[in-house]
DNA sequence: CTTTATTGATTGACCGTTCAATAAAGAATT
DNA sequence: AATTCTTTATTGAACGGTCAATCAATAAAG
């Protein structure tokens, strides 16, 4: 066997220089160009390790998103059956973890959003992951409340982190991590809050959870 | 003087075509040369009129951002001085306004959100809408309650509105609009109960009802 | 006639991909 | 230990294609 290992190497080369160019330059003047630059290597590297341009990126993408996983389920495990609070800010905590949270991940999300509804690969890891934080979500808020409730509380959590999200990649000063999380966690608080609220309450008296109530 | 008036004609015209065209094709593939044959038009033209391609898609985020800024305040004017609840609701469904939720509008909206953060006449546009979107939020929110509160109540609110019409931009069923309305007007009854919770009280004195009592 | 409106072929720049050629690292052989 | 040998790694010039901008020429309205 012949010089070898090179592969994975290589990958996260690229992908990181991928990110930086897009940061720099954005999404549709990150070239190959540039990004080999950047990574200190040919341009014939790329298509010989991802294919081509649509690959890279791509890669880059699925990178992202994997690491956006791992926060949150590595925050998860820990819990166990800890009470659906608990694992609510898991999941915000994990959305605004330092790896999601750096301006060039942040704007290469971003450029992947608008670039993921004409490019079907994008497209389909996008939608995964947006279903995945939502039913997460809807999951947690459902032990404590009818399940069209926590269909919006659900919802509208998931626009929140998104929306906090998306503004802090887009404003001057950045993204204020502490601040997101708080906003996120005084939504929760609310939500909980109204399992009980007069509205909910008038249809039974289960202490804990409304097991037979749920009509649509 | 000869053949005059087309100005006008054309630039509408033209704007239109590139909403079509970025919801068909992207902000990247949208070409002078497919937004011309969409507008019927020769390619030239659009150098004649806006300068070139630039000026155009710097046209076209303009006219989105005048129709927001119509639809929130044309609901503002008939309000006079009612109650912040009623300002934030105008400022809510001014932003879910029939011209701010088409799908080509959305989709060229948030491919603008992205370019923005690499070209500095678009920076400029959306900079200076989302802080007028914060501002509006924030002033009214500051007729009921501190600033510092008033503040994050404005934070919240402007993220979960900019999620929810993300989110919307990218689902495959579309923005539902009535539903986003719906969330956002909770975040707002859920933000002015809070105006005199134990926390907050200790520095403020002003008749209210406690325990989620709340009037529509 | 004069000015505005409009065309569309041309031009120059750049981009992604390809591929023949070269380098390098281990394995096999001597 | 020196030598081929073989496979992977890597290069970068060449190619075909596309795009935005330009501009000389034409059309049309007053």
């Amino acid at each position: 066997m012949p010089k070898v290992g090179m592969q994975p190497i290589r990958r996260r080369q690229l992908i990181e220089a991928t990110l930086a160019t897009i940061d720099e330059f954005g999404l549709a003047d990150a070239t190959i160009s540039r990004i080999a630059k950047r990574a200190g290597v040919s341009t014939g590297i790329i298509s010989h390790y991802f294919n081509g341009r649509d690959g890279l990126l791509e890669a880059t993408m699925r990178h992202i998103l994997t690491d956006l996983g791992t926060a949150v389920s590595e925050r998860r495990t820990l819990l166990g059956d800890a009470p659906p609070r608990a694992h609510l800010h898991a999941i915000i905590d994990g959305n605004f973890d330092r790896s999601q949270t750096s301006r060039s991940v942040m704007k290469t999300w971003l450029a992947f959003w608008a670039s993921s509804m004409h490019h079907r690969p994008l497209q389909t890891l996008q939608r995964v992951n947006d279903r995945r934080l939502y039913s997460n979500l809807c999951a947690q808020f459902h032990r404590v409340m009818p399940k069209h409730q926590a269909r919006d509380a659900a919802r509208g959590l998931a626009a929140l982190i998104d929306g906090l999200w998306l503004r802090g990649a887009l404003a001057p000063e950045g993204l204020n991590v502490e601040r997101a999380r708080r906003l996120a966690y005084d939504y929760v608080r609310e939500q909980l809050a109204r399992v009980e609220t007069p509205e909910e309450r008038s249809a039974q008296a289960a202490p804990r959870q409304r097991s037979g109530a749920q009509s649509h």
